[in-house]
DNA sequence: CATATCATGTAAGTGGTTACATGATTGT
DNA sequence: ACAATCATGTAACCACTTACATGATATG
């Protein structure tokens, strides 16, 4: 599943230029479970157009560069339901905290106790810019229908269970070296 | 985070070959948040024998090839304990399975079932197998110690969130487009 | 006065995967 | 017979990231 398939994903919802289909994917639903740069975009979304799959409108603004919008075609609509039919290869998941925590034993008590903190700031910040979006007039937001919803409680019920988890295990983990042992 | 640090966490645990590091990572805990395949693993362990982190040393085998069992050197084990002093990235999530859902609207009913029937499926044996995994011989296991403990039941945690979200709400997602409108 | 946001794009570099090469042994 | 498991390694290829290039406007 490359970048291209990703844009069109995007902007299935709605056109959109390639800075801001980088912020849906860093700050929006997708952050969650994709993610990509200006680098991968950019070229992505050349090539969509060359092959007709969005069409892209030059847009200019006041004191702002221009940018430039693209949408979908309806051929890019029928390819994005084809690319989607394709099977669904295993979830890529890789984490550097889980890693760390793994080898808790090297780790000095403050530095698990740090981990486990901010992990858990991070988790409660994601969780009420969630519940902040889920509360804002469901009319006017960016995603409707059921996929989204059902994604999006998807990823909440992940980021509960992993901050209750946290909350209940944290003192297992943070116990000196000496307690532990 | 580099397959290198990867190999020095694997052998933190114990001597192995390329082949059992492979096998670690896709079938051992570390498949739950960590990925790699024999051509990053191979040359990871070259570089890390030529800068003295790790010590390989050759062991014949009776019906079967040789191997080149591989360990931590007291250096190599420092160097572990210093990268993972860093600063942890984010978690890197990809995830088809949610992009292909995130899109319902484009797929056919029997579609999303299979989807969902799918991931409900490999959820359960995901977690059957974790299950026998804990409930065996704790004293044998390759990892012991509070952090793969804790590491494991934080990925037990997460896999019954998603197991219980997905049975509470396929029903949601499996109407027809239909009764859906 | 410096930094952040808006906006697009390219080039170099990297870190990885896939496929290939080789071959014995064990299970179906 | 055929596929899978065990076992190591290389080479070609690929997608993606980082850094660079450019520049206006807004914010602290």
């Amino acid at each position: 599943m490359d970048v291209q398939t990703l844009c069109l994903a995007v902007l299935a919802h709605g056109p959109a230029s390639g800075y801001e289909i980088k912020k849906e994917l860093e700050e929006g639903a997708y952050s969650h479970f994709f993610r990509a740069s200006f680098g991968s975009i950019y070229p992505a979304l050349a090539r969509l157009a060359g092959a007709g799959l969005v069409s892209g409108r030059e847009q200019e603004q006041a004191k702002r560069p221009d940018k430039k919008v693209y949408k979908l075609t309806a051929a890019g609509r029928r390819d994005l339901a084809r690319r989607l039919q394709g099977p669904v290869g295993p979830d890529y998941v890789r984490s550097e905290f889980l890693l760390a925590l793994f080898h808790a034993d090297l780790l000095a008590p403050r530095r698990r106790r740090e981990l486990i903190a901010d992990r858990i700031a991070a988790l409660k910040d994601c969780l009420a810019r969630m519940d902040k979006d889920a509360a804002t007039a469901p009319e006017q937001c960016r995603y409707e229908g059921i996929g989204p919803a059902f994604v999006c409680g998807y990823g909440h019920a992940i980021l509960t269970a992993e901050l209750d988890y946290l909350e209940r295990n944290r003192a297992r983990l943070e116990m000196t070296e000496a307690s532990a042992a």
